[in-house]
DNA sequence: AACTGATCCAACCGCCTTAAG
DNA sequence: CCTTAAGGCGGTTGGATCAGT
């Protein structure tokens, strides 16, 4: 029996939405069967990630949000899932979405059009994460990490996820400018020393760090 | 009102990485 | 080691909607 595809309907949100609701994210592979749904794991996944997750931000993006998404496009590339991490209820699609929309209108936001290369013009230029084993000692992680036991969201990208502090958007944005955002970092690399990180996966958030140092100047 | 091109965005696809056997 | 299954990601597609003529 093959599996639906195309839009969802209103029976499959709800049939999908209680299902996670009792079971919890995660072992997607259960998803379709369990649930009592005929389409596959990574579009049930795709679904709730997108669309039915709780705190889904949706409408159009305001104006700080759109500025921390091409400082974080011109840091990390086209790695929007970390760029969505550090945008409280966007989702990558979302971001993907959106900047595609714009490079199709030519919109200039200091970004190569089209077919071009990313212009590097500082030793700044897109910092490659790299890859990261999780692991439980990883404390402050691994709290955060709630749908599987390896989250590549959380852990290639900058410390954590957004500090534990409300309104995401506005926070990061100073954090990126102010010594709070120093003084934070500061933080969370010396949780991540001793931690059974090692010097590669620290060098990661180095560079990121003074990436930020460079911006904020 | 009808047509058409532009835009948006949900969804799919293919690939990569990782972990388990 | 090798294979396989699953999770996850970025790129792309195509239907729906909007805007202009």
């Amino acid at each position: 029996m093959e599996v639906r595809k195309g839009a969802w309907t209103k029976e499959e949100d709800h049939l999908l939405r209680n299902y996670i609701e009792k079971h919890g994210e995660g072992r997607w592979h259960k998803v379709p069967l369990q649930a009592g749904l005929n389409r596959c794991r990574k579009s049930c996944r795709m679904r709730w990630l997108n669309y039915l997750k709780p705190n889904i931000k949706r409408g159009d993006f305001a104006e700080d949000e759109v500025d921390l998404m091409i400082r974080l496009r011109k840091l990390l590339g086209n790695r929007w899932s970390l760029i969505a991490g550090r945008l409280p209820g966007r989702t990558s699609n979302d971001v993907k979405n959106y900047w595609s929309a714009r490079q199709r209108r030519k919109i200039d936001f200091g970004i190569p059009k089209d077919n071009e290369p990313p212009k590097i013009t500082t030793k700044t230029t897109i910092i490659r994460p790299r890859p990261r084993t999780f692991t439980k000692s990883l404390h402050h992680l691994s709290a955060k990490a709630t749908t599987s036991k390896h989250s590549t969201v959380e852990n290639n990208s900058l410390p954590s996820s957004p500090p534990p502090i409300e309104n995401g958007i506005d926070e990061w944005k100073t954090l990126m400018l102010e010594d709070v955002f120093t003084n934070f970092w500061v933080e969370d690399m010396a949780s991540l020393t001793g931690t059974g990180v090692n010097s590669a996966e620290q060098g990661f958030e180095m560079d990121l760090w003074h990436f930020f140092q460079e911006e904020a100047r």
